[in-house]
DNA sequence: CGCCAGGTTGATTTCGCTCAAGCAATGTGG
DNA sequence: CCACATTGCTTGAGCGAAATCAACCTGGCG
């Protein structure tokens, strides 16, 4: 750890991190109690917030920068599951389940997270049910969303999954310019962008040139214009409801 | 629906679905207010218990029989995704997502399933925070699952992945011979298993026929017997843990 | 008896993997 | 500042796993 991981408390999180999330639900007295627990850091990239093994001392809140949750294959490659943006949450899967982290969370960018540990946020559930029921339908749409993942991954080709993957992201790291084509920057290397469609690095890079010669997309460096985003996506749409 | 699917109140849940489950958490009187709104019926093979797209109406309780979750991939080709065993619960992540169904429920062998509207389980969790605390750690555990299940199919072969269903299936329905070998019967046909294994079915007859070329293993109709269980599940361990 | 669903087998193709080489951009130590 | 290593990415050749297509077997059943 470098200097420049400086454990400081902060009252950061009462404004941007609670509204419009489970924590809405806290009442003045509850955001206190959060807000005094509350224990924010810098990372530098390449920083672990937590190993999968771990046992799961609270959930992290990023703040700004980006993490890689990841997980290592049986041949030891690393397998990239998960980009934690700013508002995102890390760790409440291993929390309420009471079980160790079954992941490795990696910062990718320069972050900050903030961290309150398990004892707050058993205390605050136990204070407040509607937490608890925020964090149970939280966490079944989370189950949902993974059951879509799995049946996607069993059903679809790699060029669909990584149609998908440019919709995702176009959310978190896109913009429109001008003439209308889409613009994003993958935040990641390739050579992890093809761990989350679950092919290797040169499969991609085969699928990148496929997609190119067709016209409508180009690649630069970690720059991706889209002349024309809905013609795209709607292959996604058509490969999931064919009829 | 044949005659057979009679709809009857019924008290039968107190004793044999509510112990050892989220349910055990309940007072005598949210028992009562659970027993009198459960409804049983009868379902012959072949039912339709709920479809992917309709709207959650509360849970289901498989009592006896067999009951499978399927889903339609882009082909229309039905995956078989989970068998429900007697003591199963079916639909509780649409319900805590307050989403609809995203897959369909199948009678495949005559079942007897209890249903509890989704009002009733609303007032039970408004009236006793403990239930909700029950199904938030069952949901996040099942997220983790899901998770799991997910890195499997993208890490594992196919092999490794139908060792790992046997493992499974044994507990449901395997039993152990007197000169110590494995005995199991396989509750759906071999084209499900190979849906629930993300193949086609000619490759999981192969997949069969290699595996019994090996000795360890032999396989007459659905039943399979396996000399040297161990042996065998010892192949998973090691695909999963390589060191 | 013939039908037919479930299962098997063979031939061929497709998709993605492995291995190996090469290239461009970036970093680093002398 | 140059020589060299490193990292990220691409490309090609060959291979392997599983899909596809097609034929065929087999046992149950109307």
């Amino acid at each position: 750890m470098k200097s420049s991981c400086v454990i400081h408390k902060s009252r950061c999180l009462a404004p941007r991190s609670i509204n419009g999330t489970e924590w809405s639900v806290l009442s003045s007295e509850e955001i206190k109690i959060f807000n005094q627990n509350v224990v924010c850091r810098s990372y530098n990239s390449g920083d672990i917030v937590f190993i999968e093994g771990d046992i799961c001392k609270g959930l992290y809140f990023v703040e700004s920068g980006l993490v890689g949750v990841k997980k290592m294959d049986a041949d030891g490659r690393q397998v990239l599951l998960l980009l934690a943006n700013p508002g995102d949450t890390l760790g409440y899967r291993p929390l309420l389940a009471k079980e160790n982290h079954r992941a490795t969370a990696e910062v990718m960018r320069e972050a900050k997270i903030c961290f309150l540990p398990k004892d707050i946020i058993h205390l605050l559930l136990s204070r407040n049910p509607q937490l608890g029921a925020k964090f149970l339908q939280r966490t079944a749409r989370a189950l949902g969303a993974a059951d879509e993942r799995f049946f996607e991954m069993v059903s679809l080709t790699a060029r669909v999954r990584f149609i998908h993957l440019l919709k995702i992201l176009q959310e978190r790291c896109g913009y429109v310019v001008e003439d209308g084509s889409l613009c994003l920057e993958l935040p990641v290397t390739r050579c992890e962008i093809a761990s989350m469609l679950g092919i290797r690095s040169e499969s991609f890079s085969r699928l990148v040139r496929e997609i190119e010669t067709e016209g409508f997309v180009h690649f630069s460096g970690s720059r991706i214009t889209i002349a024309n985003p809905e013609l795209l996506f709607k292959e996604f749409d058509a490969a999931l409801y064919p009829i």
